[in-house]
Formats: C-alpha cells, sequence, structure tokens
DNA sequence: TCTGGGGTCCTAGGACCC
DNA sequence: TCTGGGGTCCTAGGACCC
C-alpha cells in the first residue's frame, strides 16, 4: 500500500499574527509581531487572560492562559489587544480554502490549524515539499501572515514536525527521522502529555520522548491506562487516523460564561442560564438536531468546579423544556454559595427522524416548536437581540450568551 | 482590577438485571 | 446460614486539546 503524506498546517501565533495583520492592512504602521504584545480578555469583566503571545512578548516567559496581572509584572510595557474572534474565523476560512486547492481531503482541526491528506495530489501537483513551501509562501504573500507546515506519513508525525521550529517553518518527520528530531526532545512537548501525566512519567525516570519510546508498552497500559498506551505509540510514532472531512457528527453543544461579579441570587442565576439555554438551542436547532442529555456547570468564588445533568425520555430543541431541565437540575446542586461561572451543555445528539411523541403536552410542545422557530428567523434576519425575553429588561444582563460564530464547523471532532 | 471558552474521550462507582 | 459475577446504563469528575 502507498505511504501516505499528511501535511499539518499550523498558523505562528494565531492570534496575535491575525490581528497584526489586520491591523498593517488598516493603516497601522506597528507589526504587533515584532513588539512584546498580547491578545488578551479583559480583566475588569474577569476575562483576563492572555490568548495568544508575540515572539518578543514569549522572550518575557509570557505563557498563553496566564493572567493579564501576572503577564504585566514581566513585562510592563506588554502592549495589550482585545480578542476579535470573527476576524479570526474568516482568517481561519481563507487559510481553508487555499489548502482545500491542494486536496479535497483537509480536515479542520481548530481554528487555526488544519490536516491535508496530500497522497493522492502527489500525482498532480508534485514534490510534497515543494508544494508545502509554495503554500507556505501563498498564504504569506496572500493573506499576510506565516504558518509551520509539518510533513509525515500519519497525522501525529505530521502535527509533532509543525511543532519543531518555529515560525515561518517547514518540516518534516519520516520514520527514518523520528530518533534524530523527536525523541530528544522533553516528554511533555508530546501531544497528549498534558500537566497530569508529566509528574507520572517523570515518577519512573521518562524525560523524553525517546524514554517513553523505548520503555515496555504494556507496563505503560497498565500503568495509566489506554491512555498510557496511546502516547507510547504516539512516542513511536504510531497512528492510524484518517484526515477526515468536514462531515463529522458533533457529539455535543455547550456555552458557558464567567459573569462580571459573582452571583448569589438564585433568579439572577437562573437568567444567566436562561441566556445560555437561548444561545445552545438556537444552535442546536441550526444543526437541525435534538438532544437527549443535558447538563449544567457550575464554578463557585473558590473556583471549585461541579456538574450535574440529566436525560431525557424524549429528545428535544425545546428552549422552553431544555431550561425547565436545566432550571431543575440547577436547584438540585447549587449549594447556595456565590457562584463565578455558569454553563449549560446538551449532547446525545440525534437527528429529527428519530423525533417520537411523547403522549404528554403534544399540543404545548408543537406551540413551543412554532415559537422557537418564529424566533430564530427574527433573529437571523434582525439580529440577535433584535427579539428577546421581557425577563431580561432592565435587568443588567445579556439576553443571549455565547456562541461560536456564523459558520459551524466540527473541530477537535476527536483526539487526531 | 488574578485565574476564558469550546470541545472529546476515559474511568470509577453505583444501580440494576439475570 | 452462605453472599457470585457478568453485563449495561447512568453519573460525576478528570484529562487532554486549541
Amino acid at each position: 500500500m502507498k505511504k501516505r503524506i499528511i501535511f499539518h498546517i499550523d498558523v505562528n501565533s494565531a492570534y496575535l499574527s491575525w490581528e497584526a495583520t489586520w491591523r498593517l492592512q488598516h493603516g497601522s504602521s506597528l507589526d504587533l509581531r515584532n513588539i512584546p504584545s498580547v491578545v488578551g480578555g479583559d480583566p475588569k469583566s474577569r476575562h483576563g487572560i492572555i490568548l495568544a503571545k508575540s515572539i518578543p512578548a514569549k522572550k518575557y516567559e509570557i505563557k498563553t492562559g496566564e493572567t493579564l496581572y501576572s503577564a504585566r509584572q514581566k513585562c510592563p510595557d506588554l502592549l495589550i489587544v482585545p480578542p476579535n474572534y470573527e476576524l479570526y474565523m474568516k482568517c481561519s476560512n481563507v487559510m481553508y480554502s487555499i489548502l482545500k486547492e491542494y486536496s479535497h481531503l483537509v480536515q479542520r482541526y481548530s481554528i487555526d490549524e488544519c490536516f491535508v491528506d496530500y497522497t493522492q495530489s502527489e500525482d498532480l501537483f508534485g514534490d510534497p515539499l515543494k508544494v508545502a513551501y509554495n503554500i507556505s509562501n501563498r498564504i504569506k504573500k496572500e493573506l499576510g501572515f506565516t504558518v509551520n507546515i509539518g510533513i509525515a506519513n500519519n497525522k501525529l508525525l505530521a502535527k509533532m514536525a509543525s511543532e519543531l521550529e518555529k515560525p515561518d517553518k517547514i518540516h518534516t518527520l519520516f520514520p527514518n527521522e523520528i530518533e534524530d528530531k523527536m525523541w530528544k526532545l522533553p516528554i511533555d512537548e508530546l501531544f497528549m502529555v498534558g500537566r497530569r501525566t508529566l509528574p507520572k512519567l517523570k515518577n519512573i525516570g521518562i524525560n523524553t520522548i525517546g524514554d517513553l519510546a523505548k520503555a515496555d508498552g504494556f507496563h505503560m497500559k497498565s500503568y495509566l491506562k489506554s491512555h498510557g498506551f496511546l502516547i507510547w505509540n504516539y512516542a513511536n510514532g504510531l497512528d492510524e487516523t484518517l484526515v477526515r472531512e468536514e462531515d463529522i457528527v458533533q457529539k455535543g453543544i455547550g456555552n458557558s460564561t464567567t459573569m462580571h461579579y459573582d452571583v448569589s441570587d438564585r433568579r439572577e442565576a437562573n437568567l444567566v442560564l436562561l441566556s445560555l439555554a437561548e444561545m445552545v438551542c438556537m444552535r442546536l436547532r441550526n444543526k437541525n438536531a435534538l438532544a437527549k442529555l443535558i447538563s449544567i456547570s457550575i464554578k463557585n468564588s473558590d473556583f471549585l468546579h461541579y456538574s450535574h445533568q440529566c436525560k431525557i425520555q424524549s429528545p428535544t430543541d425545546s428552549t422552553n423544556v431544555i431550561y425547565k431541565h436545566v432550571k431543575k437540575l440547577f436547584d438540585e446542586v447549587w449549594k447556595l454559595e456565590p457562584i463565578r461561572h455558569l454553563g449549560v451543555r446538551v449532547g446525545e445528539l440525534c437527528g429529527k427522524e428519530f423525533y417520537q411523541t411523547s403522549f404528554f403536552d403534544e399540543d404545548l410542545l408543537d406551540q413551543y416548536r412554532k415559537i422557537d422557530k418564529t424566533v430564530d428567523s427574527i433573529r437571523k434576519r434582525y439580529g440577535r437581540e433584535s427579539i428577546i425575553r421581557g425577563a431580561f429588561l432592565n435587568s443588567g444582563l445579556k439576553p443571549i450568551v455565547g456562541g461560536v460564530g456564523e459558520e459551524e464547523y466540527q473541530m477537535m471532532s476527536s483526539l487526531l
């Protein structure tokens, strides 16, 4: 069988590069990429973390996910710009459309990462390395930002290759290069080795990817269960997963929010849950799907996190029905403490062909369906907040919270 | 005025059934 | 008076990714 050729394309400091590019194209003379700068949220509304950093900012040991407060301690002159997700979605889309010219098999792994299966395209476009340079140059010239491209025989190695040296680089990671290029890397640079697994591996003397590769696979499996076996395979460059196109079924839809202040009042918490449920249900209906599982999550002011879920008899997409369950779930677990963060999620999605009537209240459900449909179409035409629930008037709360932009494409559909 | 949001997958323990 | 074990479903929580 023919060896597969897989590309992994990764935008360098994505949010920051896109922000920099946009600003340059709109008359700014300052390139954010050349100074210590970050894209970050607003601490006033308690969203103050780093979402992306420039390479000069990285030199101050500023890390993605850390607080702006701590970043400013490290670098007082740090330039902070707010995120603009709509712009990022657009940038992601144009890059995707360029990649689609080179293969029909392109998988969007996240907003700034794609896998391309180049195997069938080789006869048409030729040498993978040359084509990768061609893609990289086109993105730079036509779109204004740089990418890293990894080339290998499977997705895992392509992804590892694209992480090797940044920015604006192309690397291969073929089987004969694994030892040289990958095994000497520290173990936490391996995909799927995170902060909890790192100490467990260090405990048994595994410090590099090579150490793990040479360890015993069965031992790893008994030590860390299926995850141990997975990362042992990864360390050895083994991965058979396929580059998948867009039609992957999504498993769940959720939205959550950190409130500007801690909420201790049940009525207020209910309103926030309603605004989240509104968004989740709109997305659900937009997908033409029904949900069987409903869950809520709470993070209190001590950052303690807990959740509660229930399964319902007949799958639904009704905002009213889902919100009723959400309220009940909340009352069942809330410990009357101040709440920092609330989330609503639905899962066990199915298509409408599986819809079963529930005997009770069929008339009421039908009414709900008509209302949802009308509200959705008004919002689609006149904007999200053109029609809102009366309860939000003068509440000081946003009537709809969350969302993932216009196009809902699948991301992170599985491990790889 | 320090700590986001959106996902997927796995596991442990309890309930329940035969 | 002894106290099985396999299977499935459900739930909560945790690990990982970007």
